[in-house]
DNA sequence: GTGAAAGCGCTAACAT
DNA sequence: ATGTTAGCGCTTTCAC
């Protein structure tokens, strides 16, 4: 039975192996200025004795931390998820630590959370989306560490962006349907203010109709962010009964697409005959569902794997690296359309 | 313009303010033992000059770092996720932030994700499964904190557990598709080794049909996990020509049982009368989809939020915490059989 | 290859 | 209410 009293430290590792607590040091780092048979011995020794090295100690004294901050408005959707979990590998592979904090798409609780995060001094900060409230702006800017804004594409980002325009997607998106013979096109999406995406990509269902002479655009509230699946069952109802001539209907995201698609086959019509379905964000559900979901490719994980070489090249050298990387998302067309 | 060339510490906030470093450091902490004016005036100037309390040495120095380390095999996954947000908001309020990582259902890789978040100093630590590698169970086992397992619930927990039998939760299903007349049932999930809880399901699967003396337990495999809704499809049709004469399928999760779902409807098979489908996870796509998906409530937010409140139960007295706490789930009748 | 001293930025403990 | 001293556990010097 051992005592975990007081923890075990690197001086009393020094001691029972008979070295100075500057050897220990050097054993769980470099390889160089240790011999090794020397250096596999401290390790057993720590090993033995149940050492866990302290980085906040380290950190401190390095003045490095190894975190990457991390703001995403929900971690509960897939494609945030990917992002994460994209941005986290390869990030982990450089001895990097991510910490996540969630916004749910609260400007308020976006600029108490970057506070908070800032005092853990991380290296780095990924935010999700180019929209900040007046405080999180001013703490992002001057945070004295890379800045990357994710998802979105800024104009005049505050340090660094890879996303793509979620208006331009949408426009085309639009112009898919619109070669297809689709004439009368409604859009469902939410309504919350600081969701700039769904904000965007109205916006673009708003232009892409305009720009093909599809008449004033329709548009139908899926209520409050994140909007899921079955808000796009109930938007669908309203949308019928709104604009019951509508001849396809464009969603913020899969997952509303599927939930309108099913309200709409519960109610017998057939898709994409009576009525026609697109998505935005290439869900798994759209690959699955009956019929499967035409939708915008995003790829939510190369956003993450690419945000994450760019905070590494950005800590290795802050000159040369890209302000801006265009992901380029693309129309998939699928069954529903 | 100004140069962020040395980063603002107490010492030039205590200079600026004519007081001593301990002044701004009790101006940043307590409410008591500063004047409210002059704590003020600190707070006005440390905002003037952009400073940014340094968490990394205040956690050096009390030995506190607000860290809870939390491990799950994936962050893609929407029950996960749930449990995550969860816990991370509970936590959140008492000023504690998690430490995320992913196992991706290797053991290996739960052990090496340990050490790192160990090296973090965290202050207790919530792993996925209650069942791990000989190296990671030794860390736990060492790691003198508190040690939450959630979402299963071992015997013998290393430390403490809030989960449920997942198992037994599965003979329930198993006792609900028998109780409703069926009686050719099978079971469709994976077979990856570290993944306890579909392990479990499968077992209780077994256990369910033999109690309900129901013949040999018809298993199809859906391939590695995580295992998706595309599995599930793909799984579906291995299983009609296995076993042509299934009357219901009881799969690992909702999202196998909606991908096995769809292909059966693509199959032209009327669900439940051709076939039934029984789930487990209570995830939103079987509320949403045509028809809806029997399946098990587990309660993942509650069980972020019970572990959360354990956890600072154990922080607070570690003597006074429930061993085990068992969520009990439930299951949910619904079209789908 | 190895060790001694100094110090990272903060706060507990003890002054006053 | 306010200041002084010491030190958290590690690593960067700079010796040898």
């Amino acid at each position: 039975m051992k005592s975990a009293k007081r923890p075990v430290r690197m001086a009393d590792i020094a001691r029972a192996a008979g070295v100075s607590v500057m050897m220990v040091s050097r054993a769980y780092r470099d390889g160089g200025s240790v011999s090794e048979e020397k250096r596999a011995h401290i390790l057993r020794i720590a090993e033995e004795m149940g050492y866990v090295f302290d980085a906040t100690a380290a950190n401190l004294r390095l003045n490095r931390t190894g975190f990457v901050a991390v703001t995403v408005p929900s971690i509960n959707n897939a494609n945030f998820a990917d992002t994460v979990r994209a941005l986290g590998d390869a990030l982990a592979r450089e001895g990097l630590q991510i910490l996540l904090a969630n916004t749910e798409y609260d400007p308020d609780a976006e600029a108490r959370l970057l506070d908070q995060l800032l005092r853990r001094k991380p290296e780095a900060l990924v935010v999700t989306g180019g929209d900040h409230g007046e405080q999180a702006r001013k703490l992002l800017q001057r945070a004295g560490v890379p800045v990357v804004e994710i998802w979105d594409l800024p104009a005049a980002p505050i340090g660094h962006a890879v996303g793509f325009s979620n208006s331009d997607a949408m426009v085309d998106l639009v112009g898919h349907f619109a070669r297809a013979g689709y004439r009368r096109l409604a859009f469902i999406g939410g309504e919350t203010p600081f969701d700039s995406r769904g904000r965007d990509r109205r916006a673009g269902f708003i232009r892409g109709v305009a720009q093909h002479g599809l008449g004033p655009p329709r548009l139908v509230d899926a209520g409050e962010v994140p909007v899921s699946m079955s808000a796009g069952a109930g938007a669908l109802a309203q949308l019928l009964a709104q604009y019951p001539d509508t001849d396809a209907v464009l969603c913020v995201s899969d997952l509303v697409a599927f939930g309108a698609m099913t309200e709409a086959q519960r109610r017998g019509l057939r898709i994409p005959q009576d009525l026609a379905f697109g998505g935005f964000g290439n869900f798994e559900i759209g690959r699955v569902s009956l019929p499967q979901i035409t939708t915008v490719e995003v790829s939510a994980a190369q956003i993450g794997a690419r945000a994450a070489r760019l905070v590494l090249d950005l800590l290795a050298d802050p000159a040369r690296a890209p302000a801006r990387i265009d992901m380029q998302p693309y129309v998939i067309a699928r069954g529903s359309s």
